[in-house]
DNA sequence: TAGATTCTGGACTGGCTGGTCCATTTTTGC
DNA sequence: GCAAAAATGGACCAGCCAGTCCAGAATCTA
């Protein structure tokens, strides 16, 4: 907010502190997770975080907030607006898969929104807002160009059907953090295009 | 736990506890719930609290979630056995959206599971886990009978569906507390069971 | 080089809140 | 009616943890 100066170095010890406390809620979760346990895997003094996040451990999680959101907005348009076959959906498909398996069957984001996370923080439920309608934009647009492929029946209702694939997905991932299990998540991905597809490839 | 012996006031005051705590929750979320604010609303002591559930914050906790489990798997059931046409379909979904907007567009039971919640009571996310289990084979059985009334294709693979039914309507919810909207938990609800519709009714 | 600015470390504080303890009152069972 | 058991009220305690503060080191700028 406050428009400071920061040198170099400054910048730098600002990003490991980022990147550090979005690694620890990751592993534990926004409620869980202390300063104490930010301080000592970034090597930073508590007289460095609020240096860097004056408005304190509400701030700096919104700074994790935005740039985790950010990071997968990223990922998932660079991967869906390449959609032209079957064979690329299929792709995204399994690497959403694969992509949470290597993290442990844990979600960067999914701790962020906890149902009373948001109440706490309305700014970072506001972000989270947004990215959730710019995912659904983005489902949208791969789901566009899956139909003018011919992939999908051409009376598809896309705007809708990326409203239920973007549910599908994050309850798929809901369910995979609360039993450990990732087939609620595959099952929403496949049924979300197979159930339109116009024929077998 | 412990084989206490209650006499009616006290079970009386005990149930007044968790149904306390349980509006609390909804309202507030898990962690945010002080033991202080159940003390308010449900006009109890300290004393009380403790002499019910000796385990503290957390045994009060998984009481709760053992109740709002019970209930909602008691309603589901219920309405889900007895499927007979595409009508009771219908009604489901539409009783499903309206018991949500007559809650403000909260879940009593979301709030139980948030991503750390599991972490920290390994007790209350076994129970979560073991709910969706349940849910899962009730949605199940009511889209067997569904398929069996030839409202769905004979060929639709129920335990999968049914485990994409639920990871829509997980997603529906988590969307709806974030973003106030329901739109997303109807486009669930409708895709689930439209896309493999054999007819219009 | 010198003064200003930023960066870093860490001791300290204040409030919050779960949990303990016990005295008192009410209910139970005989 | 009367012990025993259960229920109730609330004062008190202790630990935790975000946030404050300031002194000193490093870095920038002129």
């Amino acid at each position: 907010m406050a428009a400071r100066t920061l040198t170099p170095k400054g910048e730098q010890t600002r990003q490991r502190i980022i990147l550090g406390a979005s690694a620890e809620i990751l592993e534990s979760g926004v409620e869980e997770v202390r300063l104490e346990d930010i301080m000592a895997r970034t090597a930073t003094s508590k007289g460095q975080l609020f240096h860097y996040f004056p408005g304190g451990r509400e701030e700096l999680v919104l700074a994790v907030t935005r740039h985790e959101t950010a990071q997968a907005l990223r990922e998932q348009t660079e991967a869906l607006l390449g959609f032209e076959s079957w064979a690329d959906w299929q792709r995204w498909r399994d690497a959403m898969v694969v992509w949470y398996q290597g993290r442990g069957l844990r979600c960067p984001l999914l701790g962020l929104l906890s149902a009373d996370a948001g109440r706490r923080m309305p700014e970072a439920q506001a972000v989270m807002v947004e990215f959730m309608a710019n995912w659904q934009a983005v489902l949208a647009e791969g789901l566009r160009r899956l139909r003018a492929a011919g992939c999908l029946a051409a009376d598809v209702d896309v705007p809708r059907a990326a409203a239920a694939l973007l549910a599908g997905i994050q309850g798929g991932i809901l369910l995979m953090i609360t039993t450990g299990r990732i087939d609620h998540l595959t099952a929403a991905l496949d049924q979300s295009a197979t159930a339109r597809r116009t024929s077998t490839s």
